[in-house]
DNA sequence: TGAACATATGAGCATATATTCATATATTTT
DNA sequence: AAAATATATGAATATATGCTCATATGTTCA
């Protein structure tokens, strides 16, 4: 029986190639976990939400026609995340993102979206 | 009792704002569907192990010392959402990444990570 | 054709996670 | 201070998901 063949074909650097190194595992380890935090429907819609006006709980909650507890979850979720940051305006707690790269990112994932659509 | 003021606070549109519109909730759902992919560290190290190089499905269970069978299982989850091809070379199925969004989004978390991490 | 090799797939299990319900905390108003 | 309002939080439950094991499928080579 031969040996298994170990080598592994390089591939040409790409034109556009953004990561200049590739990260070590410990931070592909963070960046699942940020992915995960993208990954749930309720947590987009409350970026998607988000963008272009902060709200309070109360209208997020009518906004996604969610009771108020779930929307405070995942809020705790995503402020821990660093994505969205919150201020008290007396008895509200008015939230808003917190990162453009929320945007970019988003923007990425639409465009994948459409380029595989097509 | 008082009513509860229903209005919404505007803000002002970012500078450097990438979404032209929201997304509608359908879009939405898809775009979670899509980060939930990213969102396991599994799928994320071979997408990692995936850039500047292609990979047969054994070099990758050795690269990220893992069952064959695990790989094997989000390969699927990686092809069926679009962010890996696969071709066969003769025994082997040769693995690489399909979409140049996979790059930037990855870009875009890391710089999320490292903003916060200051 | 049959053996060896490479990968894919289905079932089962253990873990993770999202929502709901009940209740606690915080702020304002009377 | 008490009531009303707004949000946060903990426990419980139901569902989703990733890995393993066993096995099927596909390819090459003797």
């Amino acid at each position: 029986m031969k040996e298994r063949d170990k080598s592994i074909i390089p591939v040409e650097p790409d034109d556009n190639c953004i990561i200049s190194e590739l990260p070590d595992t410990e931070t592909l380890y963070d960046l699942a976990e940020l992915f995960k935090v993208f990954g749930d429907s309720t947590r987009i819609r409350i970026l998607a939400a988000l963008m272009g006006k902060e709200m309070c709980v109360y209208h997020l909650s009518e906004e996604l026609e969610m009771g108020q507890s779930a929307i405070s979850h995942q809020l705790r979720v995503l402020r821990s995340s660093g994505l969205v940051k919150a201020t008290r305006n007396g008895k509200e707690m008015v939230y808003s993102l917190d990162d453009n790269h929320v945007k970019t990112i988003f923007a990425q994932g639409l465009e994948h979206i459409e380029h595989k659509q097509k």
